[in-house]
DNA sequence: CCCACGGATTGATCTGAGTCAAGGATTCCT
DNA sequence: AGGAATCCTTGACTCAGATCAATCCGTGGG
């Protein structure tokens, strides 16, 4: 748990990212960090949220459910997420800890008004908005159009991708990475069943797209044949 | 086609509607309109778009291509909805007018430097694409876990309810409207084919959950029935 | 050591939506 | 009026993924 804004590991990525030395001391001020369990809800869908906050370690999970008991995973929130609305009572939807986590909070209401005052974090906010708007209209190809096979290889593919971003690593060569999710969750954020999860993984492995060691580590050999699968033919790597 | 600001038809519900007036002349100098034939393609993902824009009247659809073409819209663009991202050179999607379309533009660099300078405008855009991120979400739950006919239920419910919002009645007793997609558009926006959607549209009027005046005109008797038949079951009305 | 439990796999069967194919209804053009 | 787009509907058949069900595997507890 960091306590001084400086030696925070999400510092340069996180709403935070773009305020000055002042603006963090004043932030500092009305922060405070939570802690949570692998397995425990943040909170509830309509539960009243008096504050905002980052991911600041682990990973979360946020879904829509209906009455009956369908899920659909509609975010998936990493270390630097933001969570909340600001100007918005109420949580729009169920977020659920997934790993181990800690997020740094901030109270609505000093927040908002402080966003008022720093256009900082508005800006920063914004971009982080539109980031994420993006990644969910990808999602709405994926779950719209793919194949489960292709669904699962677009999975794995958001996630080396995001690895790789973070560990600064290009993808040259074979990726080596953890699922973050169980084969439950993998299926709610991919609008599948978790057998058929199995099923695709299982295929993936058998075809020689993928290897597993456990249940969780993936070794991707050619991430261009990957993203092949994925019918992303993003084509990856230019040649030579 | 309005030419002053003051007389525009989404004055208070676009990116500028938080401008004041002197503000407002500012836009008034970088802004020009462009006018779209329904079908025509404003722009294609990938394309140069060194401008931003507000959508004055009509519709339009933002979608995401495979190279096998399958589809899928990722937004649907009404009057007020904003076009393209600060910051970015390329479009990320392809964006086609629906019906004849009136928007008002602004060179990319222009609005920037001027966003930078105007926190109303960066506010009123953080706002706006909150909520198109809410919706996005809202749209996953749809693309992943409803069944087609709930599906097709969601739809005529949601643009039942922005016809709500704009025209400011509420929705007691039967409401009117009309489809502003064909049956293929609404197939891509639910990740469907449109035979799927022609027969479920079938079957609702069957049911009697929905009454058909041509292709395009839709009476629903019964709102809470409708959002029944979604899955939705926020369960519209309060009772006495 | 044995058992229980949660997560994962795998098989058998069913079904909702896709595919392929044949028309019908409007509207526009000549 | 005739022809031909464009859009929509409906039917017959197929198949990818859901459902139902049995088993496996690793881990932690008594």
């Amino acid at each position: 748990m960091p306590v001084d804004c400086g030696d925070c590991p999400i510092r340069h990525r996180a709403v935070c990212a773009r305020c000055e030395s002042e603006e963090l001391e004043h932030l500092e001020q009305i922060k405070y960090y939570r802690n949570f369990e692998a397995g425990q809800t943040v909170i509830w869908s309509g539960d009243q949220m008096d504050f905002v906050a980052s991911v600041v370690s682990g990973i979360a999970t946020l879904t829509q459910t209906m009455e009956d008991g369908r899920t659909q995973m509609v975010g998936l929130l990493l270390p630097s997420d933001f969570v909340g609305r600001p100007g918005r009572e109420r949580a729009a939807y169920n977020v659920v800890a997934t790993s181990d986590m800690v997020m740094c909070c901030f109270r609505r209401k000093p927040f908002e008004q402080m966003m008022m005052r720093t256009p900082h974090i508005a800006q920063r906010l914004l971009e982080m908005t539109l980031d994420e708007l993006d990644a969910a209209r990808e999602w709405m190809l994926v779950l719209g159009r793919k194949t489960a096979r292709e669904k699962i290889a677009s999975l794995i593919a958001i996630i080396a991708r995001r690895d790789a971003a973070l560990n600064m690593q290009g993808m040259r060569g074979p990726v080596v990475l953890d699922l973050p999710l169980t084969r439950e969750a993998m299926a709610d954020y991919l609008g599948l069943t978790l057998e058929t999860v199995s099923r695709q993984v299982s295929a993936l492995k058998r075809d020689g797209v993928i290897s597993l060691e456990g249940k969780r580590r993936v070794t991707i050999p050619d991430m261009g044949r990957l993203l092949e699968e994925a019918g992303d033919d993003s084509d990856g790597g230019m040649p030579a």
